[in-house]
DNA sequence: CTCGCATAGAATGTGCACAATGTGTATACA
DNA sequence: TGTATACACATTGTGCACATTCTATGCGAG
C-alpha cells in the first residue's frame, strides 16, 4: 500500500500550523486558487479545507467574499477570558475520569516534546507542543459537546501566547518552567484518575497563563519620563 | 431587489429542521445526489451544506462514505448530561450581561411563538420553538468560544426531547407549562441584567428538563404482573 | 474637488464530467 | 456448505469550465 500524497491533509496541517503560530496574521485573505496551486490541489477540495478551517475557528468565511484568518480583537479576548477557565477545568476533570492508558502514553510523549521545545525550540515550536498537549487532554475527556468550544479556545490561546510571549525575559522563562511542572502534575492527576485534583490543576495552570498574558497586556509603567522634546508650556 | 431562491439556505433549513424534530432519525444516510436533486441544486453546493451540518453537529461525515445524521447513543447522552448544566448556566449569565434591547424583543417574540405552539402545535413545533428561544439567548451571550458547544447541546436537547416527550400525560403537560413560566422568568432576569438570577434560572430550567427526561428513561415499574401464559412450575 | 455611476477585472459560486473508492453479489474453490 | 476472490454497481472525491457576485479604477456631473 503506497503512502498516497493526501494533499488535503497536508494543506490542512500547514494552514492550521501557520494560523496557530501567527505566521498567518489575523485578517489575512486565504485565496482558494492561490492556495490550491500552492498545495497542488484544485479549487474544489481546497475550498472544502478552507470551509473546514472556518467552521473550526481558525478562519472566518464571508458570503461571496472568501475566507480569511480569524480576527483576534479585544472584544473576543474578553470572551476568551470568561470561557477558558470553566471549559479547561471541565475538560481536565473529564480527562481524569475517562482517559485510557494508550492516551496516557500519548500525553506523556507530548509532554516530552514540549520539554524538548522548551530547551531548544523557538516560540512557535513551544506553542504548538503546548497546544498538542492540551488537545490530547481534550481527546481524553471524550465529550463531543465540550470539544468544539475547547478546540476554539486552544486555537486562540496559542495565538494569544504567540502575540504576548515574544519578548524574552527571565520572568517569562520561569513561568514557562512552572507551566511545564504543572503539566507533569496534570499527567499525575489524570493517571490517578483524580478528577478533583485535575480540576484544581486546571485552575492553577490557567491562572499562570492568565497572569503571564496580563503582564504583557498591562506592563508595569515606566518610572522615567520618555525622552520627548520639551513642549512650549503655556503657549498654544 | 428580487427575493432570490437561495436554495442552499432552504436546503439547510429543511435538513436542520428534519434532524431536530427526529423526522430524520439518527444514522440516516444523507445522499449528496439525491438531496441535491430534491432541493434543486447540484452536488457541489449540496456537499457544502452537508459538510456544514456535519461540522455543526447535526450529522457526521466519514471519509469516502458520505454524511449521515448524527447518532444519539447512550454514551453521548452521558456526555450531554455532564456538559449541559454548566454551559446553559454560563450562556444565560452572559446573556443577561450582554443582551441588547433589540435582542430582547426577539426573545419575547420567540416566547410568544413557543406559547402558541404549546396551545395548538404538535411536539415538533414545540421543540423547534423552544430551541429557537434558547438559541436567541446564545446570541445574546455573544461568546464565540461557548457558542459552538451550546449549539451542539441545543441540537441534541431537541432530539432527546422529541424522543422522550412523545407520550401525552398530565405530568408532562404540567412540566411544559412550568417550562414556559421559567422562560418568562428568564426574560425578566435578562431584562434586569441580573446575571446571578439568570444563572439560577438556568439551573432550575435544566433540572426540570432533566427530570422530565429521566422519568421517561426510567419509568415507574409496573405493579401488575404481565399476562404471560402460566409456566409449568417445577418441570424443565 | 467631491461624489456618484459605469465598467473592467478578479474572486467566489455552481454545474457537470471523470476518477477513485467502497460495497454488494456472484462464482469458484476448499 | 462455508469462505475467499473477483467483478459490477453505487457513491464520493476531484478537476475544470462557466455563471454570478464583489471590488477597484476611471470617467463624468455637480
Amino acid at each position: 500500500m503506497h503512502t498516497r500524497p493526501d494533499r488535503k491533509s497536508s494543506a490542512y496541517d500547514a494552514l492550521t500550523r501557520a494560523v496557530l503560530t501567527m505566521e498567518l496574521t489575523p485578517g489575512t485573505d486565504l485565496d482558494e486558487a492561490r492556495l490550491g496551486a500552492e498545495y497542488g490541489l484544485s479549487r474544489t477540495p481546497m475550498r472544502e479545507v478552507l470551509r473546514q478551517l472556518a467552521h473550526e475557528g481558525y478562519a472566518e468565511a464571508r458570503e461571496n467574499r472568501g475566507v480569511r484568518v480569524a480576527e483576534l480583537s479585544t472584544k473576543s479576548l474578553r470572551g476568551f477570558f470568561m470561557a477558558a477557565p470553566m471549559v479547561y477545568a471541565a475538560i481536565l476533570q473529564l480527562a481524569a475520569l475517562h482517559r485510557t492508558s494508550v492516551q496516557l502514553s500519548a500525553l506523556e510523549a507530548a509532554q516530552e516534546t514540549f520539554v524538548a521545545a522548551l530547551a531548544q525550540g523557538n516560540a512557535a515550536d513551544r506553542a504548538l507542543a503546548n497546544t498538542r498537549f492540551h488537545a490530547l487532554t481534550g481527546e481524553m475527556a471524550a465529550n463531543p459537546y465540550l470539544m468544539p468550544s475547547f478546540s476554539r479556545l486552544l486555537i486562540d490561546h496559542a495565538r494569544i501566547s504567540m502575540t504576548f510571549y515574544q519578548p524574552q525575559d527571565s520572568a517569562m522563562a520561569e513561568n514557562i518552567s512552572t507551566a511545564s511542572a504543572q503539566h507533569y502534575a496534570i499527567i499525575a492527576a489524570i493517571t490517578a484518575r483524580d478528577a478533583q485534583r485535575a480540576g484544581q490543576l486546571a485552575h492553577d495552570h490557567w491562572q499562570l497563563s492568565r497572569h503571564q498574558i496580563e503582564r504583557f497586556v498591562m506592563p508595569s509603567p515606566l518610572d522615567e519620563p520618555l525622552g520627548l522634546p520639551p513642549t512650549a508650556e503655556g503657549a498654544s
